[in-house]
DNA sequence: CGTTAGCAGTCGAGGGTCGGGACTGCTAAT
DNA sequence: ATTAGCAGTCCCGACCCTCGACTGCTAACG
């Protein structure tokens, strides 16, 4: 365990570092705390920090840059703090001013996270175990093309064109939604398909595809977050060059940057942080991950992340995405009637 | 007026510099061509293209480089060439994989053209001049919380929240669609705005919610465009020092790049190409852009684009563009009905 | 007069050296 | 346990040098 001079100085060492991306001096920590003792004693103390891996040196006759260890350290004895006040007034007059809709909402939670938090932020929007089917609605184009727009639970709308084998009238159509309606209201993908109505041709095609589209609702784990602030990663010394910034960018434009960060539990609620080599995947073991869960447990569940360096802001970060998870999960509970 | 050896030479340069990234020597330029001629010749006729601002050199005893200039006559004496039929096949065979959705449809076909062009990718959806309605539905979701979900012509659906003073049952939800389907069937925003028929309170109410959809899609000229292709600039040599690419992440991640690039007139279906400082904003004249406009003329017109550093292979961007500006619009018909 | 061989001149890249500055590690004294 | 003091380490930027790649120029040639 760490005395608490030791502990004062590994914090120090993580905080001066992630404001200034230099390696730390045992000067600077005098200067940085009021501990009435020489910088040869911080040298003695940074020397047993150093030979228990909580920081290292770029070479010999340099000062302290923590690593991964001396950043968990500094995250978990870090004290909760609330998200000042001038930022959650921004947050809530933002959200005031937008549409009600899901999309809108995640879209600008994005961006705003990514801009308190100066660093990559990716949203997934809220989903339940399964969907549940809730309207359907079939619109007539022109000659055999048709839209399906179909509603789930949770204000989830989804279209799709389909074409029949033959013209179908407007009111032939209705009929179809109306009995489809009544059919599966509420239900879920594997109750539809077990169902097994007596169906027309017409409903059996349009039952297919109902069912095409929930199960890809239910499949999309990890499809197309809402996504902003890379650019602020290019600002960060760290990535002058840019080789490393190369693999997490492709991971974003592939969409699989989700299921290399989730980690493998995160109670609801609770912000979860992983820094650097506590990754599982290789291709974000230099960066850390703050991320949250929001939502209504059971109903619907969404996550709510920040990527950056591992040097990192950890504390605003950490009480931006807590913050945020709240006001999202108070939007859902909405959505979904509380 | 450019003679026809000064002519090979300058297309060589700018050929070899689009491969390369390094400057071009007389001597290779005579490798690469057979014209009979020794390298001092070259170097005579190399001193007139620099002379005329065709091409420069990065110091004085270094080989050439294009300028914008010289880039220009090469793109305008570029006889066009059709995408090589491989990748005609391989674009015709994922397109044919992917649902009927205009949204999948424009997310692959910007992976593709990145993909194909190794460059930024932006496209965005058909629009036309005014979105007409095409259909409306109202779904109770509980309390008096109701979601919209207005279908424009071109299969464009969208969906929004409302709240009402109090419930409404689902019935008269479904009533007042019908009133407001039959009402305003193929309008567009300004003439149902003129309509000004007998409404109850929650038709009124409904109306204004929809007008408001509506001159929101039809004010969408630049928003949210489909976009790929980020990380491939990053492999790009003039970017390895990241300070350029910032400025352009900016405009992306802020939705600004389009109206960026957007030159002031674009006949319909015909390819433009506009060389760095041809470009009106600043923040793009260290690139080119190829764009073209793809749809219905008069009906819906979307934009497809490629956005790279000046050294682009701009033969084979030009007939990217073109060949999925003509799949693209296929497909645009279908959704209109021809 | 266009073309060319040949050569001197230019510039950048890469490597080596050097000195100053920022720190540290160590030691001996407290 | 703490500290002052000092020698030692390493980075960084400046400077210099050399090598090689090309060019510009000039004078000669058909």
């Amino acid at each position: 365990m760490l005395n608490t001079r030791r502990e004062t100085i590994l914090k120090s060492i993580v905080r001066q570092y992630i404001a200034k991306a230099t390696p730390v001096s045992s000067q600077s920590i005098i200067e940085d705390n009021r501990l009435g003792v020489s910088s040869a004693t911080i040298r003695n103390e940074m020397a047993y920090l150093e030979e228990e891996n909580y920081i290292t040196r770029p070479h010999s006759s340099a000062g302290g840059i923590p690593l991964d260890k001396g950043y968990r350290h500094y995250v978990d004895t870090l004290e909760e703090t609330a998200l000042p006040m001038v930022d959650q007034r921004l947050v809530a007059h933002l959200f005031h001013q937008v549409e009600r809709e899901l999309e809108e909402w995640l879209n600008l939670a994005a961006t705003l996270i990514a801009q308190l938090a100066q660093n990559i932020a990716v949203i997934t929007p809220p989903k339940p175990p399964a969907y549940q089917f809730k309207h359907l609605e079939l619109i007539a184009l022109h000659h055999s093309l048709v839209l399906i727009v179909l509603v789930l639970r949770g204000a989830r709308a989804r279209e799709q064109l389909i074409t029949f084998p033959e013209a179908i009238p407007q009111w032939d159509l209705a009929t179809v939604a109306n009995r489809l309606n009544s059919e599966y209201a509420d239900m879920t993908s594997p109750q539809i398909a077990a169902r097994n109505a007596q169906l027309s041709p017409a409903e059996q095609q349009i039952t297919e595809c109902v069912l095409k589209m929930m199960r890809a609702e239910d499949n999309q784990q990890y499809q197309d977050p809402y996504l902003d602030g890379m650019h602020f990663i290019l600002n960060q010394p760290e990535f002058a060059q840019s080789r490393r910034l190369l693999a997490l960018m492709e991971l974003v434009e592939q969409r699989k940057l989700l299921q290399h960060i989730m980690p493998a539990e995160l109670p609801f609620r609770q912000v979860r942080v992983v820094i650097g080599r506590e990754n599982k995947a290789e291709a974000v073991q230099e960066y850390s991950v703050v991320i949250s869960q929001y939502g209504l447990p059971h109903e619907a569940i969404g996550t709510i992340s920040v990527v950056g360096p591992t040097r990192m802001p950890y504390e605003r970060t950490i009480s931006t995405v807590d913050y945020l998870s709240l006001v999202l999960s108070r939007l859902v509970a909405e959505v979904y009637g509380r």
